[in-house]
DNA sequence: GTTCCAGTTTACGTTAACGTAATCTATGCT
DNA sequence: AGCATAGATTACGTTAACGTAAACTGGAAC
């Protein structure tokens, strides 16, 4: 192990980073999803908070509000301890699996119509191209 | 061709076939997502307006927004005649393919995920189920 | 010392996509 | 005629996820 195992992040390095703006970095924080230590009034962000601000984005990019990455997270670290709350959780991963599965369903079928009029309009323009001139 | 083909449809039982409320549809009017025709002063939806309605929430579950599912009928609409239009429709199509195709695999990423949350759960669950009393 | 600069706090503004009344209209039924 | 029912219109309310602006702080550089 080397000794850049604990590194740390200011703010505006992993807004940087991830292309987001400082304030929403704030804000994901108020809504309890990073928990960094604080220099005086800075924010110092570990591993773990830039782990996390990464699973955020993705999460956000999959159609999750910040309420449901927060519970995920909440579930995941408790998820070790307590017995009543594993079902709750199989039961909430198996309802977004359900989802997502739907969900690229969709984007399987909307993938597959913009390859067909992708393959049209270039056609068409390739008849236009050797057409009459105007 | 059977005397069924220009079936129309009332707004509520287009909200209940595909359960949203007629206020949404209405609401999707006022976009510019579908164009009813009038009896008076109630809405008529034909079957185009029906494959609208349809589209529209497909495109809504795979994360467009009203506006961008707006863009994309009038393009389609527009494909035929305009040529200029179709560099900028293919456009749209590539840059929205390669958004859809990302998040394909976050959504991917996230599966196996949840599939490997879940084993472990029911594994501890086991566990549990057999192992010392209270 | 002052001038940057990155960072902080506070607070109001904004957009999308409807929800939720409240009020009005048209029509078919009894 | 009277009533229920579906639909229409108008308008204000709501939520999420930040944007934007203003005013303050604390250290670094000159």
């Amino acid at each position: 192990m080397t000794a850049a195992a604990d590194r740390t992040f200011s703010i505006s390095e992993l807004a940087q980073e991830f292309d987001v703006t400082t304030r929403a970095i704030r804000f994901y924080e108020s809504e309890g999803l990073l928990t960094p230590e604080r220099q005086g009034q800075r924010r110092i962000y570990s591993r773990r908070d830039r782990v996390r601000l990464m699973l955020t984005l993705r999460g956000k990019r999959i159609g999750l509000s910040l309420l449901e990455i927060r519970e995920l997270f909440e579930l995941y670290d408790a998820a070790n301890n307590d017995e009543p709350q594993l079902t709750k959780f199989v039961d909430i991963l198996s309802r977004r699996e359900q989802q997502l599965t739907q969900q690229m369903q969709d984007i399987q079928l909307v993938l597959r119509e913009i390859g067909q009029l992708k393959a049209q309009c270039e056609h068409w323009m390739e008849k236009r191209s050797g057409g009459l001139p105007e």
